[in-house]
DNA sequence: ATCATCTAGTGGTCTGACCACTTTTTGAAG
DNA sequence: CTTCAAAAAGTGGTCAGACCACTAGATGAT
């Protein structure tokens, strides 16, 4: 008869719950023994719900205080998925390769929904600050790009990136203004080739 | 004193022994009672790591036979993480974007990879099939595009797309068969434009 | 050799009991 | 009345033991 399981059920119910009740990141849901009661379950139960949904950086507990909604950031995921998937050396290809790939569709993405203001205050950065990361640069593009999946992706394509090739990535400031230059110009050919000056691809002969 | 979390310590703890013994999909893990004993906690610890790893798709719990290794796909993490995090609508137009600009990318993918048997095993398929489904065509082309990342990727998006439009997406034969011959082509221009055909998108105006 | 039955093993769930920690309340001293 | 330390209440963390439901393998009669 039970053929869900109630862990699952009360996975369900806390996200029916959170919908309707509007609870936003960091607030504050039920302590376990008011779900075990309210949802008529043992507690026990309710908290194998709870610690799944913690290992997936949905909810965050707080002994003492009580169990509180939580952004979602890739994190733990990363490293658990990462022993489970990145086994093969095919796969450190993949990582590179996808990696480039998206961050080229940014490129394209941001190219069609930057204004003029937007190519100012991008071009300003660069110039203005002393020393910026690739990542800061390329979370500037996302965010003119305007897609949160895209950015997400990206965040744990970046963090996979990060447990292979250990090094930051260093470039020199004019890769960047080309960048800038060729994105206000609107063209896409441009873009993509500044792109791949700035990776060092070649990009009709990037087997790797 | 005891900083971690029991259940994190037992989910490292099964990493471990998953990595070490070499466990593989559909092998059997240890009973919960043998782990609670071998490992020193108690069952209900155990379990709550048990549960966050099955809810994750990592593992699969058979009621009576025991716990098994699973292979990893998307599955149960699409659906929680819809509702947790695909709560806006701009959220929508994010995986509609996004599915776009990946399959794109994976025919440009495609276009570099392929050689010419796999072109004449492609487009045999699209002409002798009686019905095949988009996501069965662009399977294939990720098939050849071998990149075990994007076609994850693509995998998850495809659920989510899924979960946002009921309806399958049904296309004319002729329009895969021009992409067929784009990519037999070698050409990227005439490639990227027969899917915005397929798609119906009208490349230089897809605000959305 | 076959097949139904029993049994041991496994996951599923609940209860009650502590512990460690935080917040709130209480109440005495000033 | 205010202040502030002590007590109480609330919350997550963990464990042990008890049953239930189900599966697969052992048992035993035919």
């Amino acid at each position: 008869m039970t053929n869900t399981k109630v862990y699952l059920e009360i996975v369900k119910q806390l996200r029916e719950m959170i919908t309707i009740d509007g609870l936003k990141t960091g607030d504050k849901i039920p302590s376990e023994r008011e779900l075990s009661e309210r949802l008529n379950f043992g507690r026990s139960s309710v908290r194998e719900a709870l610690r799944a949904l913690e290992l997936l950086g949905l909810i965050e507990t707080r002994r003492g205080e009580g169990t509180f909604i939580r952004d979602f950031r890739g994190h733990q995921l990363v490293q658990l998925l990462s022993t489970f998937i990145l086994q093969d050396e095919r796969a450190k290809r993949d990582v590179f390769e996808t990696k480039n790939y998206l961050e080229m569709d940014c490129l394209r993405l941001a190219l069609k929904k930057m204004n003029d203001q937007n190519h100012a205050n991008l071009k300003d950065w660069v110039v203005k600050t002393d020393s910026f990361t690739d990542d800061e640069f390329f979370q500037r593009i996302i965010g003119t790009a305007d897609n949160h999946l895209f950015l997400r992706i990206w965040i744990i394509l970046k963090e996979y990136y990060y447990s292979l090739e250990a090094e930051d990535i260093v470039n020199k400031r004019e890769d960047y203004l080309l960048l800038c230059e060729a994105l206000a110009e609107k063209s896409e050919e441009k873009t993509i080739s500044a792109y791949c000056k700035l990776r060092n691809l070649s990009f009709f002969n990037d087997k790797y």
